[in-house]
DNA sequence: GATATATTTGAATACATGCTCAGATATTCA
DNA sequence: TGAATATCTGAGCATGTATTCAAATATATC
């Protein structure tokens, strides 16, 4: 099934051309749901934007406060604010309050792991 | 050094609110390069979208065409040619011409393991 | 060379996103 | 209770982006 003449997918009313139909099939096989492929994807954004990334990278090593990131990042504490919820809302840091200061960590270990492989690709 | 009495970091004209003074001097002295962060975002960024993960993951398991992809993906064929070129422009993905078809693969063992990171973190 | 196929390109558009600003909330301490 | 500190929230804006459409390019075939 690999003729390089386009197959259709849908029969008659057909608009969608196709080259390797097997490799199609197996591809719609083996997909992940849709479900898991938000997930994956909203982790994969959220780590895509350099403030979020570079706030990720220190919580990495030790936990801060948002004045303390908004210092190191340059930006309003709002700024920062923002960011850390997004952050929570995947589950990706946790909170914990002493006081009035409020102290933001790493909540995955996965993560982790994808911030390691990441730095690894960048500085090798 | 963590008195949970704000400090300021510029003397005189000083704007920024800071608490743990070593903390965010630590983070600044550990801090990977503007470069590399941009760079790693960028990684992060692309593979952050839906329609590009799910080429990425197709293309894990066997090289493919732009009207596979699209037939797959149910997206234009020009839709998955932007796509492609946003992975090529960062090396995630390589082609190869075969005739009039172009075979699309990836081209980075980072992303591979980056990918399986995350597919084990969604579908645990 | 002319036609058909596969892919690319650029413009246009609808939508998402990061940041700032102003004001609200929560906690501590006098 | 009232003032000060730390953080959060929502609206607004400027920028970025995913997709589509129409047209261009590249390769194969007749």
């Amino acid at each position: 099934m690999s003729s390089a003449k386009a197959k259709c997918l849908d029969g008659e009313a057909c608009q969608v051309r196709v080259i390797h139909l097997d490799r199609v099939e197996r591809a719609l096989r083996e997909t992940v749901s849709g479900k898991e492929l938000n997930r994956l994807s909203s982790i994969y954004k959220v780590l895509g934007d350099p403030s979020r990334l570079k706030i990720v990278l220190a919580l990495r090593k030790v936990e801060m406060c948002v004045c303390d990131l908004a210092a190191f990042l340059g930006l309003t504490e709002s700024a920062i604010s923002h960011q850390l919820r997004r952050l929570k809302d995947l589950a990706l840091v946790k909170s914990r309050r002493e006081g009035q200061v409020i102290y933001y960590s790493l909540d995955d270990e996965h993560v982790v792991e994808l911030l390691n492989i990441g730095l690894a690709h960048v500085t090798e």
